[in-house]
DNA sequence: CTCTTTCCGGAACGATTATTCCAGTATTAT
DNA sequence: ATAATACTGGAATAATCGTTCCGGAAAGAG
């Protein structure tokens, strides 16, 4: 009957992340998109929909392999040992060199100006998870009597995922990653 | 002799730096920017040269406000106290709600491309500044006593580098004032 | 009044944007 | 072969962008 797809629709789409990634929304032009993805104008549009929906796709990619490393803090047998990882993966993401800067959603976020847009309450969810997750183990934390019970681990929680989102900024900055690793001992020093 | 200037320079340029916080460099167009300054486009160029110019003014405008709160640092008697009130000022600054929300400057790093451009220079130093700052007055604090001689100043000031740009994140999200200053007290008395 | 400068508003330009459309080629299954 | 689908590349469109330019009105100083 038909021809038979001949690029892998998940590649391309990882592709085109990556640019978006790179250089924002508005900073990535659909030329770019294109020269990444290494298809036809056409058969982008046809399998993408438009520039919009392509980067709704993205950011839910950047999202779904971002969160892997949120496994740590679910799965974490210590508090400080499971937020220790989570930062150590964090900081790697943030810093590595092949692959763009920061974080994409952090990125979006700041360019937004809607606060009301479909993106920002994405990114919102996101993070609220995060500060869940921080919680969540700082709790079992405390439970266990490895963090000292008259902290407020509302504010710890809420500080880690401050601490995250500031990684992302410093790593915009290309400052300080070794700064970052060492931060992070310090602050898990003190929980 | 000549007609006399109609319209205040200082102001007209204050009203372009909100829109460029509000939106972003690529966000705002000439068209809001002409809008916001009420002046002709005419007039825009004879005195702010171009688009460029004009955002580096505006810039560099919100910076000098911007670092006003730094001599609650520079200023400060007690480290801690400091830190407070530094940040209580922050945080004002980020979520308030009559001014564009987060930080010009962080959003402008993270939306810029290229690590070698005179905008991302011009950040850099402005968080270095802030940094070293946020070190010397740690570094008083630990000398007369107020914070314990064995804490690795260097890492705290780093952390409180990461937690003022993770603010201008969360003020994006619109998430969290109240919790910004609850975990503010958190972790001063963490020090 | 008469310079001189300031400011305005719109027209025009060239570049770039996302998107649509189309004609043509390639590949597969019946 | 035929039909159906996949893909290409370029042309065309319409909108928006920053920027330049020009004619003329407005206003203060001689």
């Amino acid at each position: 009957m038909a021809r038979t797809k001949e690029f892998d629709r998940a590649q391309v789409l990882h592709k085109a992340m990556l640019v978006f990634w790179e250089k924002g929304y508005d900073g990535t032009s659909m030329a770019d998109l294109l020269e990444a993805m290494d298809i036809s104008r056409s058969s982008m549009y046809e399998t993408f929909t438009d520039k919009h929906a392509l980067y709704l796709e993205a950011a839910q990619l950047y999202r779904r392999n971002s969160q892997e490393k949120r496994r740590f803090l679910l799965e974490a047998k210590s508090a400080k040992e499971g937020i220790r990882q989570y930062f150590e993966r964090h900081i790697d993401g943030s810093f590595r060199e092949d692959t763009p800067m920061g974080c994409l959603v952090t990125n979006t976020i700041v360019n937004v100006d809607s606060p009301e847009d479909e993106i920002n309450r994405l990114m919102r969810t996101h993070f609220e998870e995060l500060r869940i997750a921080f919680y969540e183990l700082l709790k079992r934390g405390q439970e266990s009597g490895e963090i000292e019970a008259d902290r407020n681990i509302d504010d710890l929680a809420y500080m880690l995922l401050t601490i995250n989102h500031g990684i992302n900024v410093a790593a915009k900055l290309n400052n300080g990653r070794e700064r970052a690793e060492s931060m992070i001992k310090t602050v898990i020093g003190m929980l």
